[in-house]
RNA sequence: UGGGGCGUAGCCAAGUGGUUAAGGCACCGGUUUUUGGUACCGGUAUGCGUUGGUUCGACUCCAACCGCCCCAGCCA
């Protein structure tokens, strides 16, 4: 029977927590947490590990605290929090009462410090910044003590409370933890605790100007919490002798770290250095742009949390750094998309249609299937006239072998209408085709005709009469380059920026039912991708974004043959 | 060159001494199709960084070597 059971996703953390559940470390309790800085907004990096944590936490019967980790008032800022806190939950994932800031715990994270230095286990430092760093020594060398190491606890002790009550100007003193300069972990050469800021923090205003270290906040806040099972990302391996030592010289509730690869993904860049470059600079409209591989970015440009969360799912979770193909993203997208999405149709690039043989002024109501994938989804009416817009790239008049799409004398399907055969093409004095008539087959109504005939392709079209005019904004991959860090000699990561990310399309031809949505929700345009409303449409101009393309081996098969 | 990690197909990734080395994406064929979409079928590692060793048997154990990533913020 076990083996008819469907696989559970194996990992090398799901196998330790699994491990840890078995054997009944902490009870058999699984918490965990996903701790991001309030300092910019989350993107598919982040959703990676928001699924990992929130995910491992749910599968286990735990569950995943949300912590702000705000320990550094110069960066943070309420507006992120309340972005990280939209964008997880847009994800899917709920920490229920669990929302902690560090900055709850600065109270209990000075009193620690007060027992370390009683403790001799920390020290006030009047060495600057670049002192510190210079006597930290090489890696291959040990470093050099601090003259201030052996300072008496009363001193440290004194020195310390006037520290925190700003008797000191920035910079001038730091409390380190007393570890080991020769010590062949960095992390370990009495690394700083406190340094003195005098900056307000978004939650605790001007209580404080001394603002721990990461470092001496992590692991401490997750011991706080009884975070189990701390899981983060491999540049924090590092620290893993820090965290450590920090509890254990507490001695207060072990947590532990555990670290996995960050997912790296082509033709984009996922550090929030850059990603707030691209804002900083105008490179982007904002943390939101569509282009963006923001949640914020992507939630705009039409993704759905279940893409993402499957996307997710399928990346897997290791420690070797890894480039995940951007195609694998689009793939969920698409299958998503095309169970959910209503199919309209659209024309983007619009050249006129003349059904010679159809009656002036007429208009007809054709039945339209609105999702093949969905039979609930209904039907719809569409209206059709003698004047139609179609694509122009659909049209050739000189089509080669594989073209199978209109041309002279040769007959097409139009979707849910008719069979139509073109007769000519019209042109302008630059020889460019402005229009093209058309006979149809009346018989052939709904798009079948009675003799069975058949065409080799079926088009899309929208009424000329009662099309609306759009703006459908169509986005491309923000780098050019596959690995977009990877910079050529004498130039940087932006020349790697990928100049036709946006293509504007202003006279777009949309049918009437398009123009009515009134919902972001995902659409398909007929043959092209899908699409949805961007929150910059008005009441007289209905904004489209491109969610993503569909699959295009036509498309695909031309490029190959150049 | 100190420390911490990692090397299985173009890209992810299972595999923990005995299986024809899972699965997905991408790619290549084909079937169905009123979206050149979807769905479905089939193909794609004599090989697991390299070289030795242990063993009846190694992707799995051992050794050496090679390559890549991370660490010397009073950032997280």
């Amino acid at each position: 029977m076990a083996d008819l059971e469907p696989k559970a996703p194996s990992d090398f953390l799901r196998t330790i927590v699994a491990n840890d559940v078995k054997a009944g470390t902490h009870g058999g309790s699984v918490i965990t947490r996903f701790p991001p800085e309030p300092n910019g907004y989350l993107h598919i990096g982040h959703a990676k590990s928001i699924c990992i944590n929130f995910g491992i936490a749910q599968e286990f019967g735990g569950r995943c605290h949300l912590r702000f980790d705000d320990t550094n008032p110069c960066r943070e800022e309420d507006e992120f929090v309340e972005g990280i806190k939209d964008d997880v939950r847009w994800l899917g994932f709920d920490w229920g009462e669990h929302q902690y800031f560090a900055s709850d715990y600065f109270d209990q994270l000075y009193a620690w410090a007060i027992q370390l230095i009683k403790e001799g286990k920390a020290f006030v430092c009047d060495m600057s910044g670049e002192e510190i760093s210079a006597s930290r020594g090489r890696a291959s060398a040990a470093g050099t003590e601090s003259p201030w190491r052996n300072r008496s606890v009363e001193e440290n002790l004194d020195l310390f409370e006037r520290m925190r009550n700003g008797e000191f100007d920035e910079g001038s003193k730091t409390l380190r933890a007393k570890i080991d300069m020769a010590s062949p972990h960095l992390q370990l050469r009495d690394p700083v605790m406190y340094r003195i800021l005098k900056a307000s923090h978004h939650r605790t205003g001007d209580t404080w100007c001394i603002y721990p270290m990461y470092d001496y906040t992590h692991g401490q806040s997750d011991s706080l919490e009884k975070i189990t099972h701390s899981i983060c990302t491999l540049e924090f391996s590092d620290h893993r002798p820090l965290y450590d030592w920090y509890i254990q010289a507490l001695g207060i509730f072990p947590s532990h770290q555990y670290e996995f690869a960050r997912l790296n993904m082509t033709y984009t860049a996922l550090s929030k250095r850059r990603l707030k470059g691209l804002v900083d600079e105008g490179v982007v409209t904002g943390w939101d742009d569509p282009r963006m591989p923001t949640l914020a970015g992507m939630r705009r440009r039409g993704y759905t949390p279940e893409a993402i969360r499957e996307f997710c799912k399928r990346i897997g979770v290791a420690k070797a750094d890894s480039m995940v193909d951007f195609a694998l993203l689009e793939f969920c997208l698409r299958e998503d998309l095309n169970k959910r999405a209503s199919r309209y149709m659209a024309v983007l690039d619009p050249i006129k249609v003349v059904i010679d043989n159809y009656p002036e002024g007429q208009v007809e109501h054709l039945e339209a299937v609105n999702n093949p994938e969905d039979p609930g989804a209904g039907a719809r009416q569409v209206p059709f006239s003698r004047e139609l817009y179609i694509e122009r790239e659909d049209f050739m008049e000189n089509p080669p072998k594989q073209f199978f799409r209109l041309a002279p004398g040769r007959e097409v399907r139009l979707r849910y209408a008719y069979f139509i055969t073109c007769t000519s093409a019209v042109k302008d004095a630059d020889g460019n085709v402005t229009e093209l008539h058309c006979t149809y087959d009346p018989a052939s109504k709904g798009g079948n005709s009675p003799d069975g005939r058949k065409v080799k392709s079926t088009l899309h079209w929208v009424s000329a009469a009662e099309a609306v005019d759009a703006e459908v904004r169509l986005y491309d991959v923000l780098f050019a380059k596959e690995n977009a860090m990877e910079v050529e000699e004498g130039k940087t990561w932006q020349d790697n920026l990928n100049p036709n990310s946006l293509t504007v399309v202003n006279n777009a031809k949309i049918e009437p039912a398009l123009a009515r949505l009134g919902s972001t929700a995902a659409v398909q345009f007929e043959r092209l991708g899908y699409f949805c409303l961007d929150t910059d449409t008005t009441e007289a101009r209905p904004v489209f974004n491109r969610t993503v393309t569909l699959r295009d081996t036509w498309a695909k098969a031309q490029q190959a043959s150049g």
